[in-house]
DNA sequence: GGCTGCTAATAATGCGCATCATCCGATTGA
DNA sequence: TCAATCGGATGATGCGCATTATTAGCAGCC
């Protein structure tokens, strides 16, 4: 068991050449029309093998190579709580894809944080030089901060989709769109007319694309659109009874439990007299909490997807890798913008128009 | 806007000093008597202030010091579900701690996963290289890889205690021995008498201190002891019913909600008739699921206090620094080994005997 | 025999930083 | 007055690797 790290070096003197020879085989190929022979190259292969050797990442990283570290810058501060719930999945899916990838995950976590939400700077900038890409997570919209990102040419994914500047943004997002048609088009096949939208205004993408959906869809079938965009749940609850509707989709980050409490206060039940469909899963969950109806963003999934597909744009236009053949097709324009499909929820929220409404 | 990384060598021109006199002002002090008049400290400082520089920490770790970059490595794999639930929270708290310190983390997600667990072989080993120093969490023994570790005294920290080889290995645990012992005082307070152990035999350490904790207390209170080690729910619901027990202590890996059910359909109730406490919080969470009375392991805590641990071992023997002043005391004896308090938990599984017991 | 053209490999360089050895000028000691 | 000392800082070196420039050997050809 040796004490010191095995070097290149260490093997090159094991196979009887250099360290150079070492790190072409290793690199496979030849950047500047070296050629290694078959059968040096067995030799340096097995002398790699024998000694267990394995690059140091930071000297790969210092010498202008890939590491196989790939980064994740996440803007929310993971704290507290309530975002946990958020982020795990993301981070579950990016887990599992960095397994099968055989790389390994940077967290940002040093980055300085100001209320709340983590700021990308010049010094924090620098420290994501030690991955060979990065993912960055959350809403935002630094925009200076960006700029840098894309000046320098340093591989990135954001998850999430990115409506402004999307053009030049590499991301994986979630169809919030059409998730939200499809909720009101399943009301309105269970006979809802009066479906309202609950949710606060935001410019945040899925804000928007919710809404979006809703509009669409509404008008589609020739329904008034009504939102309710209030702060405190009871007065939410309130409006929804005041303006009788029989069915609201409902922005998950809003309490869905406590506003079904409030409606029960008021002697409205869920669903025999409102359908409640949620727009995402619910961002606080209680325990004992119900199965809410509507559809799920399929956050592992974006997970996964993303750092695939940051894995791709590394090797793409990471260090000027082999010229040669069987190189992975490069990065299409269609894969820098994904959206997945959210799908539904069956849950037990929702249910045929009450009574009152017939 | 630098394209370019910023370099020592950029904030020296700056200062107009050399590339070393930045290196020396960074690091604080003068390993071979090197001394920096106060002057030059303060023309390099507003240099390094007006650059934004930071450390690059590729050359950082490559030229033998820190780079402020801590490792996590999970024995178990983080998948399949199940576990997720299990280590979220401790990587909540290491998550925490890390920000707290400015201090990045490497998930070594590239380890090799062999039936579902992780290999620390040596060309991981090797990778590890990248962080100043690691955390290990998860139930493991592979003696070898261990050794290894510790020959090359790298820094490390156990998450979750370790009874073999103890003396040698840091690690942050739980106390769930004190915490068992706590529950039994409580059923026997209530009348309880005959209470019994519900939970598979094993060989980690959380199993052996539980049931040390339960033989202890049920020795103490001059009362017999009864395990049930079954892997069959329905099987060890009948066990509970045969034996007559008024109250049972159960590990948390058994399902309980599971268990509860089959009591139910036995016609016995939790609590009215038998008392269920959990020995830590349940592994595996259900939707409804109820209010378990017991202790719990305070995971984040355990996550966040490792990771200060690391850090402080990581600063005692890393790179020989400063040998001056204000230098944080060397980690104690004490420190290396550290046992957390398991609060209870209220919960609403626990009561009086019943009638069948009176 | 000198030339080109080709293959197979090595030497040399630099990435950004920590550190050791060295150097220079100003005191101090004898 | 010259050596010894000390504060203050620089030059050189190496960490392990990727990459460029260069060399060595050899065949073919005029």
């Amino acid at each position: 068991m040796p004490r010191r790290r095995i070097t290149q070096t260490d093997v090159a003197a094991m196979a009887g050449v250099s360290q150079a020879t070492v790190s072409f085989v290793l690199n496979g190929s030849t950047p500047a029309g070296v050629r290694i022979s078959e059968e040096t190259r067995q030799r340096v292969l097995d002398a790699i093998r024998i000694t267990g050797y394995t690059a140091n990442p930071a000297a790969q990283r210092l010498a202008g190579g890939l590491a196989q570290i790939l980064g994740v810058f996440t803007y929310e501060a993971t704290f507290p709580r309530p975002s946990r719930d958020f982020y795990g999945p993301f981070l579950t899916g990016i887990e599992h894809a960095a397994e099968r990838l055989g790389v390994d995950l940077l967290l940002f976590t040093s980055a300085p944080v100001e209320d709340g939400r983590r700021r990308l700077t010049r010094e924090g900038w620098q420290r994501l030089g030690v991955a060979d890409g990065c993912l960055l997570l959350g809403q935002h919209e630094h925009r200076g901060e960006l700029q840098h990102l894309l000046d320098t040419n340093y591989p990135f994914v954001f998850i999430g989709k990115r409506g402004s500047d999307g053009g030049r943004l590499p991301y994986v997002g979630a169809d919030y769109v059409s998730g939200t048609v499809r909720q009101i088009d399943r009301l309105v096949a269970l006979g809802h007319r009066r479906i309202g939208y609950v949710g606060l205004r935001g410019t945040d993408q899925p804000t928007l694309d919710r809404v979006e959906g809703y509009r669409d869809a509404m008008k589609a079938h020739g329904l008034t659109t009504r939102f309710v965009e209030l702060e405190d749940t009871a007065a939410t609850a309130a409006e929804i009874v005041e303006q009788r509707f029989t069915a609201v989709v409902v922005a998950p980050e809003n309490h869905p439990e406590e506003l079904a409490d409030e409606l029960a206060a008021r002697g409205v039940r869920v669903p025999d007299d409102v359908s409640v469909l949620l727009l995402g899963q619910p961002h606080h969950l209680r325990r004992g909490g119900r199965a809410w109806s509507g559809f799920s963003v399929p956050r592992e999934e974006m997970g996964a997807r993303a750092l695939y597909l940051l894995s791709r744009l590394v090797a793409d236009d990471g260090p000027r890798r082999d010229r040669d053949a069987r190189r992975p097709a490069a990065v299409t324009e269609a894969e820098l913008h994904q959206v997945l499909a959210c799908p539904d929820v069956e849950g037990a929220t929702v249910a045929p128009p009450g009574r009152a409404a017939r």
